[in-house]
DNA sequence: ACCTGAACACCGTTCAAGT
DNA sequence: ACCTGAACACCGTTCAAGT
């Protein structure tokens, strides 16, 4: 890859990043290109879809997320390791404004480019699920997609309500999930 | 109200109802006054922002819920009366994909136009909570405003999950709701 | 009293032309 | 190999001019 196309791609992440913290995961990209100081098709030379620009930005963080639930795999305490996934995820997917509806439309949307990174997401859930309901330790009839949607509705809550509150709320969704 | 302006503010509520059915609250009012046979200029003469357009497109049916909200007041199975409030208002908020946030942000803000109809229901939800905290039928420290936030979310993910899963899921959190 | 539609500012996306 | 920016299609919102 060239230097100068290089430069370009890093400067278009980092405003990339910046805008959509601030105006959320639907903010113009003519915006991001423009702080970027590139042009417009720079930006989609680089990033085909809207899509394909948030999945670089996430990447990173992602691997994190991965991480966590590679460790939590064997724990012993499955409903709190589920718990804590869920919490992870929750922040993860609420980074951008609007971005918990990209993911939970990304998971049985194979031409997003979001697709991989989802299924991932919920694969690494769909164990712990497993390991939860067999011990009994939440609802025999919860799916993986359940979990990943209850995330995805909190993650969504976090951009529509004070921390606190956001917080409260999910302690009440992990504890609906625990009831049989 | 000359005949005409009334049959074109008919007309551009119908063809409102059905474009943001089809594409949400946030569609085009272009498109909107274009299948409306009127100019654009006409459809921002009777309804001077969007959240003015949803609200009254939102009238008649609000009227059902705080009847329903009413007829709930003094049940005897305090938890259950909320519970069945929560399951409506749901519906309610779910009319339009995209109408749980505006409804959510419009609780807080008096410049919004659909303000009143949120605090209306918000008051509503608070008369529920207060017999069923009293009760012990749900935790002590839930707040009116948590269960608005509740229901915005459980509305938001009606329209991103299968209505199955989005039930089981609305079950799960009113459930949590409860659990002390 | 109400309607029209041009005007302005903005955006998503593509692609021919440049280096 | 990559970048530029004009081009096209679309939208939100306002407002002078019409009826």
């Amino acid at each position: 890859m060239r230097a100068d196309a290089r430069r370009n791609r890093d400067r278009l992440l980092a405003e990339a990043e910046a805008v959509f913290r601030e105006r959320g995961s639907d903010a113009s990209l003519e915006a991001v290109a423009r702080r970027a100081g590139v042009a417009i098709g720079t930006l989609y030379g680089h990033f085909p879809t809207r899509k394909a620009l948030l999945e670089a930005l996430l990447r990173d963080r992602q691997d994190a997320v991965f991480r966590l639930g590679d460790r939590l795999r064997d724990a012993d305490r499955t409903g709190a390791a589920l718990a804590e996934w869920i919490t992870a995820v929750t922040e993860h997917a609420a980074t951008y404004r609007g971005l918990a509806a990209q993911l939970l439309g990304s998971l049985d949307d194979e031409t997003s480019e979001l697709n991989a990174a989802c299924r991932r997401m919920s694969e690494a859930g769909q164990h712990l699920v497993a390991r939860a309901t067999a011990a009994g330790d939440i609802r025999p009839d919860t799916t993986a997609d359940d979990v990943f949607a209850l995330i995805s509705a909190a993650a969504w809550l976090r951009d529509q309500v004070p921390p606190a509150q956001a917080d409260r709320l999910l302690t009440y969704m992990i504890d609906g999930l625990a009831r049989g």
